[in-house]
RNA sequence: GCACAGGUGGCCGAGCGGUUAAUGGCAGCAGACUGUAAAUCUGCCGCUCCUUGGAGCUACGGAGGUUCGAAUCCUCCCCUGUGCA
């Protein structure tokens, strides 16, 4: 821990086996492998330092076991700092369609080719292990929104029984869970999620039982699923002083530039989202002048930078005309440039929160 | 010159007597995107009016014709492609 404001913001850094990451941060999601559109060399000029990787999409293809033997997922992509895979419990809210839950698992069709797959708690660790991220995931179910609370319930209870055995089955494995490769990496962490939907007292609840089972970090999970902001901030706020000040917290798949920053003031230590590089290749760039849907007309010969006050590759050299013309072409290098500047854009607010923060402090 | 095949809204291309302002696709315009089945999805897209919903006008190469009714059938003309001279 560096600082800690009195609104309760905290600026501390992390120290994981492949990196010592500074917090607040924002994580790039790295879906399959790579940052759609970013190549590792301009993440790390951009400063990340730590992005997402998924378990479901890895464990189809190229499978875990030929990660394994390719020396990890930071090997295989050539990623030398920090990475976290989340659990695929995401997915098994967003493909509901192709998915059956039991209290054992989930069975699931793959969307690549309709194949039927099962995922246990156990079956995500060991995928997540032969993967090797410095931080894993333990496998849960994100509550759909709404839901009722006979159904927040029964999915909160199974989450939580995941949880305690993703962390036994981890801990189990101790010996496998140890990764070296030339990037110095070692143990992995892991992390519980906290669900229980919109209630508090469930939240709490599950807050509380996740922290007597002492994991490495603490995620809150089943947010941003369609649920009006003042929901998703109620939720954090009453999970945040429940959980342990020395390790990190994580608010999974938010969110929006200023919901970053305020969920960083209020002691959130991690977030990730796909907005950035999503609505990036999307054409929507996010600025310090507010949402820019650079294929406007508007911009046809507009010759100002993307956003004026930025610093990034892509605003020092390019012009919003050019961008238009290249996303209005359907030019890949439309989809890079603007993914580097949303990226650039995001890693800026949380730099900018943390010397805040540190000042404040 | 002869023989086929064609000429449809910005483009490509369906339709082949009424349910057709005319299926689709592209382009264009606007919007959405929150632990990535997403370089995706949605809406608008002949013109002019009025309030949703409508009203009127103009449209399927051109000119005639048949028919209650034609982008669709007939005649002539113009143009394009291919083949043969």
């Amino acid at each position: 821990m560096i600082a800690e404001t009195a609104a309760g913001g905290r600026r501390a850094q992390f120290h994981l086996p492949h990196q010592t990451v500074q917090t607040p941060v924002f994580m790039s999601v790295g879906t399959a492998g790579t940052v759609k559109a970013v190549p590792q060399d301009t993440l790390e000029s951009l400063g990340a330092e730590i992005i997402l990787g998924n378990t479901y999409h890895l464990y189809l293809r190229p499978g875990h076991e030929t990660i394994r033997r390719l020396g990890g997922l930071h090997r295989f992509i050539s990623w030398p700092r920090a990475m976290l895979t989340d659990s695929g419990g995401f997915q098994v809210f967003s493909l509901s369609a192709l998915r059956k839950v039991s209290d054992e698992g989930v069975r699931f069709r793959s969307h690549l080719d309709g194949s039927s797959h099962f995922f246990t708690p156990e079956h995500s660790m060991d995928v997540q292990i032969a993967l090797g991220a410095d931080i894993a995931m333990a496998f849960d179910e994100c509550t759909e929104y709404p839901a009722d609370r006979p159904r927040a319930i029964e999915s909160l209870r199974l989450t939580m029984a995941w949880a305690r055995r993703s962390l036994d089955h981890l801990r189990s494995h101790g010996d496998e869970v140890v990764w070296r490769d030339e990037f110095g990496g070692q143990s992995q962490n892991l992390f519980g999620i906290v669900q229980g939907g919109m209630y508090t007292d469930l939240r709490r609840q599950c807050a509380e039982r996740l922290v007597e089972m002492d994991f490495d970090g603490y995620a809150i999970g089943g947010l941003s699923v369609g649920e009006p902001r003042a929901l998703t901030l109620e939720m954090i706020a009453e999970v945040l002083p429940l959980l342990p000040k020395d390790k990190p917290r994580y608010v999974m798949g938010v969110g929006y530039p200023d919901e970053i920053e305020q969920y960083a003031r209020m002691g959130v230590d991690m977030m990730d989202c796909v907005l950035p590089t999503r609505a990036a290749r999307h054409g929507l760039l996010f600025t310090s002048e507010g949402r820019l849907n650079i294929k406007a007309k508007r911009f046809a010969e507009d010759q100002s930078p993307p956003d004026p006050a930025c610093n990034c590759p892509v605003c020092r050299r390019y012009t919003r005309a050019y961008l238009r013309h290249l996303m209005q072409s359907g030019e890949t290098l439309s989809a890079i440039l603007n993914t580097i500047h949303n990226l650039a854009y995001y890693l800026g607010i949380m730099e900018r929160v943390r010397r805040s923060l540190h000042a404040e402090a």
